[in-house]
DNA sequence: GATGAATGAGATTTCATTCAT
DNA sequence: AATGAATGAAATCTCATTCAT
């Protein structure tokens, strides 16, 4: 086994531990013995405990980044783009719950991680950009803050990212599909004209 | 000074040095140092640091609801009634910022506490009723499911809320009252046949 | 028993212990368990084990600036203020040896101690003083350096108080008068024209 | 580059490391960047970190017991080869500042390197046997103990060494060479009948 | 000889909770 | 009711040493 591939056991360990019991209630040892490595190699590999959660969340707004960009690059026109993003932001969950449970979870309450990654920032731009290009085709109404609506937009589907998380909303196949849908024709829906 | 006072103080430096800080990073005798009384009073008047983060959201919710309830009574239809919840969560904001900043980051977030809260799923019922009486009189597309419409709304709601948080969205009075607007307008538009 | 009383048991036992095994060797629970103390409480007093050891050698060297004082008014001439500095440093040896064993181990050890210790700087600019008053009325070289002066004494006295520390010098009553006598006879006189 | 090349750049990287911070505070991976080398490669030349240490102290006594086994046979008479090993000393700050520093603060002080180091010892012994030499030709005073000489002797050499280290005394050449002057004028004129 | 990843015992420090006054 | 000293379990982090390659 590479060196590589033991940081990144780590990391994948650390993901579903910090799922599974909150980023504050995680020991370290957790993490190392959930990977099936020797406690010291996590810190051989990060700096500290807090270093290991920014890795996580740096590698996976990384990826979510790259499908949103897709997305704006993929979508034909606003409306598309935006059905787009729904798309990708709920499948996630079904190919990796236990790190999007972790970032519902633990993004909000850290507020200085969100300082130091600007992928987040650069998600929600790119979703302002698709709100502004919908106002400039006269799809969305003009009177709507784009900055606000990407806001909205992501706030509701963390919420039922949340719910999924949560055990209170139903997450099986269909209604996985029919969240998208719904999600989709309310939030697109309302920005309309 | 009554005692009801001190247990009052103790309670409102609560939330401000868990607002602050967060849960977590909160220690008890900094909330005791805050209400100006003496690190054993805290025990005295609630059981662990737990505890008082109950009180604190025991309360918090029980005024929230209480608002909501009384939109439900108020409101002459559904859509109104919707507007009027968005109203009421939005100028909390502008009321006690710092308990709504505590809520949004700790509320759906520790497990521990959701367990003892039913109030947080008696609001839920109570948005989830609104959306199914708007159904009821066509208001409302048929096929939404008013407990991920309530979900979703809750999420664009609390979302507007951590971007005023983190100071990532404006919030002074026109854009708290555009925001106000352009949430009903999107997510009751978007609910609407 | 005062809260004072705690502070000052922990400070005593740390003396012994430092003393006893080396600064770094020893573990913040071995003073605790020597001062009779719950291992929190060192820190309740104490911010770290550092800071431990830097009121040790405040108190320490406040005491011997002192006594160094002390003879400074004292003394009638230049050679018996020397002298009487020579009887005090060595006695302490005799009064309290573990704290002694633990300013000659640990002192030119820990450089960042000595800056914050400018009862050090004042001990050793007495010393100038009186040499300096010793070639004023003919008494000493006038070529030689007080502050080179000072620091030979200085060193002298202390190697001698090492050879007790380690064993290597005989300690009885008459080998400290002795060493008293030799010291003054030999340091003092090499001092004079 | 031999193998015998690199051990020796560990022990020198060795010296200016532990001099530098200390040998409790430095670790072994610092020494071995110093060096250039990888880190095993340390373990690979040396049992431990304290063998390193070791070797360090052995081999710089080794040069200095010769050096004073030399003034012990080049001096003409007591005085002159106290004066030599005076120099000698003085004169190794002026060649190699680290080594002294680094000997300065561990020798006296490290109680397991003592044990295992008798060259300290033959030093010691051989200043007393010069000072034994200089009463039994009238020079000295006989009422001296010519080990306690020997410890002040080394006592004064080795503080005004430290003061050079922290910088406390002035160390440019004339001063060096002034300092030479007053401590043998001081230390042996003090032992002279 | 040379490398540096891997190990894990052990240290410091934190802080919720208890308790004597 | 009110105080804050006292407790000690539990966590993070360090780093000398080992070992596979």
């Amino acid at each position: 086994m590479t060196a590589d591939d033991k940081r990144r056991r780590i990391l994948e360990a650390a993901v579903r531990v910090f799922a599974a019991q909150g980023y504050d209630a995680s020991r370290v040892g957790d993490v190392a013995k959930e990977a099936g490595v020797a406690y010291g190699l996590v810190y051989h590999y990060y700096e500290s405990k807090e270093a290991v959660l920014e890795a996580v969340f740096r590698e996976a707004w990384g990826r979510l980044l790259a499908a949103v960009a897709l997305a704006e690059e993929t979508g034909a026109n606003a409306a598309e783009q935006l059905e787009l993003v729904v798309k990708i932001v709920l499948r996630a969950w079904r190919d990796d719950p236990d790190l999007v449970r972790l970032l519902v979870r633990e993004v909000t309450r850290n507020p200085h991680i969100q300082d130091e990654l600007d992928e987040i920032g650069q998600a929600f731009a790119s979703l302002e950009r698709m709100v502004s290009r919908g106002q400039a085709d006269g799809t969305f109404r003009a009177e709507l803050d784009p900055k606000l609506a990407a806001w909205m937009l992501y706030g509701a589907l963390e919420e039922v990212l949340t719910g999924w998380v949560l055990g209170q909303l139903p997450d099986d196949a269909s209604a996985v599909s029919a969240a998208e849908r719904e999600l989709t024709a309310t939030m697109v829906g309302g920005m309309r004209t």
